[in-house]
DNA sequence: ATTTAATATTAAATCGTTTTAATAAACGCA
DNA sequence: TGCGTTTATTAAAACGATTTAATATTAAAT
């Protein structure tokens, strides 16, 4: 592969002229220059983005550290941070760390020693202290969760205020029952939707019932395990807010197999509004976190940081709406568990059809 | 930030020492590596990689590029890279294409010039020569699609063979009419999935309907045109088979806005498996793609190659698996568009309801 | 004790750029 | 012509590691 050694040679110049005319700085006269980027042609040079790395200090390239791409929460924020960062000449390294605090400090220690010129982290786990292998000295921009306020640059939305417009819009329905799935106990993001739903009820006069709320821990499967035991109180929930859209479609699909109508029977509200929940199947309500923005805004944040051009933290609330679907119906009809056997049977949730 | 000369004069060393601590070669002395390990814990010092990288010739780094990562094919794939990358002490540089070949294009130069050490490409525009721009140097994987078969190493599925075994199974329960929707018409593995089709009739005496036969661009958009146009015929399809599973889940949507219902009145095939197949609201029955494993096999492939393991082209095709859900219908029954007005008015699929 | 071999250590070159500081050339102007 | 100023050009140092080859030390063998 050829070098700038090379194309200075065969350009008849030194090193530091093609160097020069490369970061088109002035001073590189008109002949020199045409002279220069016709080797670099006929060579077919490219610059060796290591050794300018090494050089200035500075590699243009930032981490992304989150938990895993696969789960469908991560990769429109990975979208967003891509792109953004490519528009400002700027690469990503991914790194899933499976929610495990070891494999996060490892994973942000390997992209330290690469010199990275920024760090964006999305759900961060309060468990693992950043703070402890965190040089001042490479920026952090932190998406969705921040464990630490005040610490970081950071990049969300308003959960309090979001869970309770959900909350709100079932009370408006009608309903007076209702129950909350709350994602992870620890985290301030699942604090905050479980703050927004108790303030709901307390504005419009609710008691919270201890019965009424339940861990799915973000997952399918909690979601689906929460609305089984909802279900099975002396006097089930109306309506089921849900801290995320998986722990939505688990306790939708329980109700299918218990043979419980959504939304006739049971009203259901997610929050996250992925994809799937505007599919004609799933019509999920949902609240919508503008999760392309995060990831672009945080690296507006981060370049902010890498020019200099800010110095005090920043923190960034997207604004999030509640997309009105399907599962939490038009209004509240006090017909809970007077459906007729035929009813259910008519249902595509009901056991016998999804056999 | 503490470096390796540092290091070395604190603990009373030389530099070349310090290296060859690091790199557990041999012939360093013991208590001159306690002295080094200990001015290294004292000092918090961190390689820098980049310096490494640009002596070493490798950057351990590996180039993933893909058209969107948001589009829910792709995450599992760059989860499967980016794991076993890591194992393998990789990290990942990810870059989005929009499946525009001048994008894909930039993209590779980038990387290329950041001397990554290898480059997985996934869904690869044949439109994009990348003979091209691509040195001998740098090994490549392609992944899911093949533009140049023998040309790159690959893995994949076999598509003819995984199409062939989903549209057998719609004969087996008994569907004559059964109508394809492609997905790219110049994209390799569409034209595997049309083969698959075209056998399948063959082999059981069926006669191939060119109105049969659609093209719906991998996207939920076009599944839906597809169906509705199907829809139309005068004697419409009793089964469909789409090329994936965006376009199947337009296809199911379509049916319901015409209150046609799934899979009484017409079944539907994916391909693919995304994870929303299993959804018991969608109940996709699908061909499932192994996509982790591609993933993963990918990096396995890709660093025979840097470390020299293997020199021959080689191509790994994963075997796929049809996963049977609800949409294929367990036996077809000839009642066709028999389905009375209250019968629709049950589904949940009825514009009715979904309103 | 001497030679040989094995082990330990390091000086110096190297990777491919950028950047600083020095120098050379060109230009305007008195 | 000479002087200062601007414009071009480049030599050489630097970035922070690794690696080669040379040298120093220790151990083993005769």
């Amino acid at each position: 592969m050829a070098n700038l050694k090379d194309v200075a040679k065969l350009a008849g110049v030194s090193p530091a002229s093609v160097s020069l005319a490369l970061n088109a700085k002035p001073y590189v006269g008109k002949e020199a220059k045409e002279r220069i980027y016709k080797a670099i042609r006929e060579l077919d040079y490219r610059p060796n983005i290591v050794a300018r790395s090494l050089r200035k200090k500075k590699t243009t390239i930032i981490g992304l550290v989150l938990s895993d791409i696969a789960n469908p929460f991560f990769p429109e924020i990975a979208r967003g941070v891509e792109e953004r960062a490519r528009k400002y000449g700027f690469n990503v390294i991914l790194c899933n760390t499976d929610a495990d605090p070891s494999q996060e400090k490892s994973s942000i220690e390997i992209l330290l020693s690469r010199q990275i010129d920024g760090l964006i982290i999305t759900s961060a786990r309060s468990s693992a202290n950043l703070n402890d292998y965190l040089r001042e000295d490479c920026p952090v921009v932190l998406v969705n969760r921040d464990p630490f306020p005040g610490r970081f640059d950071f990049v969300g939305i308003d959960n309090i205020s979001s869970a309770r417009m959900a909350v709100n819009h079932l009370i408006k329905l009608g309903h007076q029952g209702i129950a909350f799935i709350e994602g992870e106990p620890a985290s301030p993001a699942s604090f905050g939707r479980y703050e927004g739903y108790k303030m709901a009820l307390e504005e419009a006069g609710l008691s919270l019932q201890e019965n009424y709320v339940k861990i799915g821990y973000l997952k399918y499967e909690g979601g689906y395990r929460a609305m089984i035991s909802f279900l099975k109180e002396p006097s089930p929930p109306t309506a089921i807010f849900c801290a995320n859209d998986m722990m939505a479609l688990g306790a939708i699909d329980a109700c299918a197999d218990k043979g419980i109508e959504v939304p006739q029977d049971v009203a259901i509200v997610g929050f996250d509004d992925m994809w799937v929940a505007s599919l004609k199947a799933v019509q999920l309500t949902s609240v919508h976190q503008p999760r392309y923005q995060m990831g672009a805004k945080a690296v507006d944040l981060m370049i902010e940081r890498i020019t200099g051009k800010r110095d005090e933290i920043k923190r960034v609330i997207l604004p999030a709406k509640l997309v009105i679907r399907r599962t939490c119906g038009k209004t509240f009809k006090d017909k809970l568990h007077k459906a007729s056997n035929e009813d259910r049977e008519d249902s595509l949730f009901s056991q016998k059809r999804s056999r």
